[in-house]
DNA sequence: GTCTCGTTACTCGGATATCTGGTGTCCGAGTTTCGAAGG
DNA sequence: CCTTCGAAACTCGGACACCAGATATCCGAGTAACGAGAC
């Protein structure tokens, strides 16, 4: 039960595109961090469907933040990416066991099924509580070139 | 990412081996969900190697909880089949971005690291909250049958 | 009747296949840009 | 010099291989039970 790796990159992704405002494309985000670009653009391609990235085809084209930092959780950049199935799926195991078979829901009826959806909810909370200005607010804080070098070396890697 | 079906089976098997005082093969545990004996047997090696469960072979052998249903959590099922390793895995990409490479750990400088170790370890600490006897005695509120149920099927399975 | 011992049947335990989903890659559709040609 | 047009290059987007981990299975090692035999 490892998350995917695409998680990671979407946030650096985000963060890095806070800092800047205009189109960036996969190539140079990928080589940013020595990434894969085409699986790089994968994942891209996720955050905007799930509106989080707006695309622009063509020339000078590439990925842009489509609303603020400040609108953007880690739960959005996490769904986008992961879906939006929960960690434990009740099976309905108890279907097979003794007892009434009536059809109902064991997302609901099942204690451990409502046990785990509770704790998945505490996890939810808390990544609906963080944004991505707020992580850029601890970065910048903890050092405060990283805005100009990440846009420098962005301009460098565009050439 | 989704969790492994085998946290649903231990979970449910956990609550019944609490409802016996007996050693339960694993074939008898397995027909009572109608699950693949093999597959759940390989689940309840991983909860024996945790500590949750104890074994003993031979006839009239099987599994039985190593500890009150009290001192089980939901963590402790969920750790023992998923492994300890933490959902999102810092794969430290920060290392081939710009800034100082001086070896440090990334999954306490990256600030979108710690961020999302925070909502785990909230997630965690829900899971860590609730026992198998808590479960159980939602499980016996709801439905005051069911232990004998249980008792009785097993006893049927098991012939 | 009781003890001993060997056989038997049953259990777990780990080593072995199979299959789904994450990982990685490729090429085509669409659009902007740029430059050249014509007015 | 300005406008128009066309080709080219660059971008995303989805369709196609590959691989690790989860799923599923099998057979061997070990042990408790049981029964037969001796005392």
């Amino acid at each position: 039960m490892r998350m995917s790796q695409g998680v990671e990159w979407a946030l650096h992704t985000c963060l890095n595109l806070s800092w800047l405002n205009t189109p960036v494309p996969t190539g140079t985000l990928a080589a940013f961090y020595e990434l894969p670009p085409a699986y790089l653009n994968k994942q891209l391609q996720a955050l905007s469907r799930a509106g989080i990235l707006t695309s622009t085809p063509g020339p000078r084209g590439g990925f842009h933040l489509a609303r603020p930092a400040e609108e953007i959780t880690l739960l959005d950049v996490v769904t986008a990416i992961e879906g939006p199935d929960e960690l434990f799926r009740c099976d309905q195991i108890l279907d097979k066991g003794p007892g009434e078979h009536t059809g109902v829901d064991y997302r609901q009826s099942c204690a451990f099924a409502r046990a785990m959806s509770g704790a998945e909810l505490a996890w939810r909370r808390e990544l609906a509580a963080r944004s991505v200005a707020d992580v850029r607010a601890d970065v910048e804080r903890a050092h405060p070139e990283s805005p100009a070098n990440t846009r420098e070396r962005i301009t460098e890697l565009r050439g």
